[in-house]
DNA sequence: TAGTGGTCTAGACCACGCC
DNA sequence: GCGTGGTCTAGACCACTAG
C-alpha cells in the first residue's frame, strides 16, 4: 500500500481518527462531498477506511462539533448547509434589545468592483493587481436601518457574483451554493467609534454619534481568508451578544 | 438500590454518561470535589459508579469540553481552577491593537456596599430589601486607563468581601478559593455610548466619546447569576475580540 | 516500573426515521 | 422491518508522568 494512502502510518504522532477527520475534510473542501451530501453509514466509511466503526464515530463526532457535519438518528451524516437557522446563529450576533434573535430585513444592497489595497491584499493573500468585489448593504433588526455592512471578496474567488443580483440576504449560501465555498469560523474585533457622515445619514443618527464597528475576517473549509466585512451598527435599540464558555 | 441512586433508572430518556457527569458536577458544586482537586481514575470510577470505564470516560470528556475538568495524561484528572491563564483566555476578550492578549494593570479599585436595586434584584435573584457589594475598578491594558468596570455581587453569597482587600486582579479566583464560587459561564451584551462624565474623565476622553459598553452576566456551576458586570472600554488603542466557531 | 489518560477494536443493544 | 446513528460494554495496547 502506497505510504500516502496507509492511515496507520504513524499512529503515536498522529491518530488514526484524525487521518480520519482529514480524509473526510478533503472529500468536503474537493467538493466530492457538497454542503448537503449524505455520508456513507459508520459501518461503510469503516469498511472503506479500514478502521473500527468506533474510530470512524470518533472522527465524525469532532467534525459534528465543529459544525462540519450534522447527524440523526434514523437518518444519517450529511455535510452542513448555511441554512437559515445555522447562519442565524453562529454568524449573526446582533439582537434587539429585548427581543429574540430574528432575520434582519435587507433595506438596501449595492455590487461594484475595484482595485483591492494594499490590506486587502494582505488579508485575502491576492497578487498585487488583483481586483476584488465590493458589496454595501444596508439592513434592518427593527423598525430602521441599523446596520451598514461592507463586504470584500476575491473577484477571482467569485467571478460572475454580478450575475447572482439581487443579492439574497443570507449571503453564505449563495458563496456555499454557487461557488463551493463555505465558511466555517469568523473572527471578529469590536469598537465603538464616532459615526461617519454617510453611515449616520443611512442609520438615521447623526455624524459622530457612538456607533459599534465589527471588523470580521470569514475563513473556509480550508483555513482561507474568503471574506473581509465591516459592519456599522446603531446599538440604540439592538445590541450584540457574546457567549463566553 | 434506592431509586435515585440507580444510575440505570431510565437508560432511554436519560444517557447513562449523563447521569455520571451530573454526580460529578453534584460534587464539585457541593464542595467535595474542590477547584484543583484530583479525581479518581476512570477505573475507579467505573468501579465505584457500576458503569463501564467507556461510559466514564464519555462523561469526563464533556464535562472537559465544557471547562469543568483538565485531564493530562500520565497525570489525572482534576478539577478546572481558574489560573491565570483559563480567566485570561475564557472570559477576556479586550485585546491591545495590533498586540496579543494580555493581564490589565491594575489602576483603581473601590469596593462599597448598599441596597440591590431592582433590576439587580431580579438578575441575582434577590429577597426585597437585599445588598449587593458594589466593586468599581479601573484597568489599563496599555499605557493609561482604558476600562472602568462596575461589578454587582451579592452580599450574602459574599459575606465579609471587605476582609479580601485589596481585591486580586484575577477575581474569579478569589470567588472560587474563598467563596467555592466557580463562574463557568458568562454572556456579554456590547454596546457602543456616549461617554459619561466620569467615565470620560477616569478613561482621559472628553464626555460623550464613543466607547464599549459591556454587560456581563456570570454563571456558576448550577446556573445561578453569580456576577453582574459593567464594563465601559476607550477602543482607541483596545478592541473586543469575539470568536465565531 | 507502576499508574494515568489516550487510542483502537469488536460487538451488543436501543431509539429513531422511513418505507 | 430495515438501516441509521446513539449508547454501553470489555479489553488490548500505547504514550506520558512520576517515583
Amino acid at each position: 500500500m502506497a505510504a500516502d494512502t496507509d492511515l496507520k502510518a504513524k499512529p503515536g504522532y498522529n491518530p488514526l481518527y484524525r487521518q480520519v477527520k482529514q480524509r473526510l475534510v478533503d472529500r468536503m473542501a474537493s467538493g466530492d462531498l457538497p454542503p448537503g451530501a449524505v455520508l456513507p453509514s459508520e459501518h461503510e466509511l469503516a469498511r472503506e477506511l479500514e478502521v473500527s466503526q468506533g474510530t470512524v464515530r470518533k472522527a465524525l463526532a469532532e467534525l459534528t462539533a465543529e459544525n462540519l457535519l450534522v447527524r440523526q438518528q434514523g437518518r444519517g451524516t450529511f455535510v452542513a448547509e448555511h441554512d437559515q437557522q445555522r447562519t442565524l446563529f453562529q454568524f449573526f450576533k446582533l439582537r434587539p434589545d429585548g427581543g429574540s434573535i430574528q432575520w434582519p430585513e435587507p433595506v438596501f444592497s449595492r455590487l461594484a468592483s475595484r482595485r483591492a489595497s494594499t490590506r486587502e491584499r494582505e488579508m485575502l493573500e491576492l497578487p498585487s493587481g488583483a481586483t476584488v468585489w465590493r458589496i454595501l448593504r444596508q439592513r434592518a433588526i427593527g423598525d430602521c436601518t441599523d446596520v451598514v455592512e461592507r463586504i470584500t471578496l476575491d473577484k477571482a474567488r467569485f467571478p460572475d457574483l454580478d450575475a447572482h443580483k439581487p443579492l439574497p440576504n443570507n449571503i453564505y449560501r449563495l458563496y456555499e451554493q454557487a461557488y463551493g465555498q463555505t465558511i466555517v469560523r469568523a473572527a471578529e474585533e469590536l469598537r465603538a467609534v464616532p459615526a461617519r457622515a454617510d453611515d449616520a445619514e443611512a442609520l438615521g443618527c447623526r455624524p459622530g454619534h457612538p456607533v459599534l464597528k465589527i471588523d470580521r475576517t470569514a475563513f473556509g473549509i480550508t483555513g482561507d481568508v474568503i471574506e473581509m466585512r465591516e459592519s456599522t451598527c446603531l446599538t440604540d435599540r439592538v445590541h450584540y451578544l457574546s457567549d463566553l464558555r
